[in-house]
DNA sequence: TTCATAAATGAATGAATATTCATTTATATT
DNA sequence: AATATAAATGAATATTCATTCATTTATGAA
């Protein structure tokens, strides 16, 4: 039988990601796509089931390959700050490695669609994790929160730094930098706030 | 002349609110607005130039009426605790009275869509704002930070718990409560992380 | 080399899309 | 009451959309 073409794939996913962060969600359809990846439409079909599949089985695997970066060298029995602080380098590398697919993945995040993605990230990676913050709490260098409570001061504040850089492109508004220093400075106020 | 039914003008946005939460703004289409509003689909083009000045007006009404109600006793010399507390509160309480307004610009506050938003919020109430965190960095009681790093800290954790909660619906995962007690711990954290 | 099979295709389908336009309707002014 | 004017309309247009299908193509196994 004829093999499948992987890097017909791997060029399906990078011009879907491409066409998403640059004209959102919205004016992304299965025909533009086909086109830019110099492929026919109806090859989409048969790596996806359909338009939401081809989505959200892209937003998972970038996920994944986010969520693997940034716990690269984590060991749950770390101090807290040096835990948390390696998955801020971690995640920022990722970041300045692969802004596109940050960026895809900020604009499909906080829609119906990413529901099953958050799913599947927290059933691939929840353990490490909760591991890791159980000991920290237990060592008393972390206080036990909500975890809603905990999650919105660890990480949100990255994701908004994420967030202004990629907005710098904006006409009217200033350019933001995201440097070692910004990073480093908002991430010593998380760990501060964090103590207990 | 045939007056202007203002009361048709707020169908209108509200019916768009809804569809576009519900479904995304993937979904949604000037029709499928038109029947949901009882009106001609011409009739949206009276009121707006095209889809995209639709979707950009109404987005800077509601971000206007946020702004407005999240700075509605603001002083610019109040002590800084006792601001940020207020304007955490007044969000809290535009969140609980309008959820679905706050839904629908998280929808598409990441989108290319939203920077004349953007532009527009910053234009109208940046100076407010700005002279509240001079007078409380002038008075030794907020570090004097990039811009970047002071927002990622002081309201980038609300806007997360604002999420967890509209999130809340998703069936495989847990639901997420946002009460009071959840929100002025993690405003007591923010508070202290900020603090010189 | 032959065969079986999945990959890949291009063209086609019907539904839905944004927008326009000639026409009608309501009202404020005269 | 008559008029002028902007609001409001419904039908129409051309385009784009997701998806399908009959057909062709490439390749591992025989």
């Amino acid at each position: 039988m004829r093999t499948r073409d992987v890097n017909k794939e791997n060029i399906i996913q990078e011009k879907a990601i491409e066409m998403i962060v640059k004209e959102g969600l919205d004016g992304f359809s299965m025909q533009k796509l086909a086109k830019a990846a110099n492929v026919s439409p109806a090859t989409l079909y048969i790596y996806y089931k359909d338009r939401d599949d081809l989505i959200t089985q892209i937003a998972t695997t970038v996920s994944h390959r986010l969520m693997e970066t940034s716990l690269k060298g984590m060991h749950p029995k770390m101090s807290f700050a040096d835990g948390l602080e390696l998955q801020w380098k971690n995640r920022m590398e990722f970041f300045f490695k692969h802004p596109l697919d940050v960026e895809f993945i900020e604009q499909i995040r906080y829609m119906p669609t990413y529901d099953s993605v958050r799913d599947s990230i927290r059933q691939n990676f929840g353990d490490v994790l909760g591991r890791f913050v159980h000991n920290a709490i237990n060592r008393g260098e972390l206080q036990p929160l909500p975890f809603e409570v905990y999650w919105s001061i660890a990480f949100a504040p990255l994701y908004q730094l994420i967030k202004f850089h990629a907005q710098g492109s904006s006409p009217a508004s200033e350019k933001f930098s995201i440097n070692d220093d910004i990073v480093n400075q908002t991430l010593q106020l998380v760990i501060k706030a964090l103590k207990p």
